[in-house]
DNA sequence: AAGGCCTTGTGAACGAGTGCACAAAGTCGC
DNA sequence: GCGACTTTGTGCACTCGTTCACAAGGCCTT
């Protein structure tokens, strides 16, 4: 379920205005979904709603925490520590609920040594062992993209069968290990091309009208 | 069609190692989709393959770019120059196939007329102004969740209709106005969900029974 | 030039996910 | 304590996207 952390970042922010009950329909709103929808999802993770009231915030903050696996902790490796590693090394959303990172990791002799967000960046040949020994379960790939397919390798023959991937290409992996990928040029691709049909389509109508029927994403 | 920018970027891969034409097979195994999904998501834009060969790469990078609009230059501007924003203006995959940065804006004084990525650091004060000088058409919000609605809202009122979310809060805009978010704690919660079910469910069997029903994600 | 081979393009079945609409159920006021 | 009201939980129909399987069609060899 997608969904779910999105829900929770809602309840949230409702708990932090003093909330303590909600209905589907008010939570649906604040999440940007139908509530019928809401309402099933939350019914999977078994009856915790009072019919006539609502849910109470803090009982479905919970469940909906257990359920994503937050009321432990997750060891959280970061390599590559460019731009994009720094800023993920210093994002607060990581370090408050449930991510603990433990360790940041780059090629370049350079960075070893420097201090970080209060970590000490380390050499990549010491991957094995870092993630030996913190027991690290997410590995995060954040290095340029011709480095991106070995890193993960080493990463899950270590044993990380979770891995979240900023480099832009298509990471294979054994079944069992589960891959994310963020892709920041690929989501102004996809405005960018509805940017493009808001104004009219590429070029002459003829082709426009094509476009009519093609699906909408 | 969201896949349409993986597609490219595979494309672009096998241009560069010398490959002129290309089976559905092979590209839909480097994009990681289904060949009959490719095939169809291709025909959509007419009928660029040739039957018992393939499909000409160069050609077909044309009319993906085409119609993803990327053959036009769109102007971006990045408003939040915290870690998440330097991050993004140094991004190279931005500048290389039609977006040009054009400029960064912030709240913070003491940021303003620092120079990132070759672009000077302003005001957001002269948020609207920028966004009529440059003619910026895809706002991306970097800045802390408790500004992005408001600033969100300025740029839709200075008739931006495209913008990329890193806040994480759910915007509220009007129809027309495409929002598109990326939230790396998100990303990270779906991982660590996964992960815990790998490991047997949140707690005792009784519970984990019922996950086995659950949706996949 | 003709047949075999390969790959595209697509009809059709399938399945997942969505939304409607309503019955079940609990609360609150009288 | 009882009835009306509110909101959950869910059966059902429907839409959308995916996948299979194959016919249509172009290339290459003989």
């Amino acid at each position: 379920m997608a969904r779910l952390p999105v829900y929770l970042r809602a309840l949230h922010s409702l708990q932090d205005r003093g909330i303590a009950t909600v209905s589907s329909e008010e939570l649906a709103a604040a999440a940007g979904v139908n509530s019928a929808k809401l309402r099933k999802d939350l019914s999977h993770l078994g009856s915790y709603g009072t019919r006539g009231v609502g849910y109470e915030v803090e009982y479905l903050i919970y469940q909906i925490s257990r359920e994503l696996g937050l009321t432990q902790d997750w060891v959280v490796a970061i390599i590559g520590v460019g731009n994009l590693g720094r800023a993920l090394a210093g994002y607060g959303g990581f370090a408050s609920r449930g991510f603990r990172m433990a360790s940041l990791l780059d090629a370049d002799p350079r960075l070893v040594g420097e201090r970080i967000a209060g970590i000490d960046v380390e050499h990549i040949d010491r991957l094995e062992t870092v993630i030996a020994e913190h027991g690290v379960s997410i590995a995060v790939i954040a290095t340029p993209a011709v480095a991106a397919q070995e890193v993960c390798d080493r990463v899950v023959a270590s044993g990380v069968t979770s891995v979240l991937n900023f480099a832009p290409i298509v990471l294979s992996v054994p079944d069992g290990v589960d891959v994310r990928k963020v892709d920041l040029s690929i989501e102004l691709q996809i405005l960018a091309f509805h940017e493009q049909r808001k104004a009219g389509g590429p070029m002459g109508e003829q082709v426009e009208r094509e476009y009519v029927e093609a699906v909408e994403l």
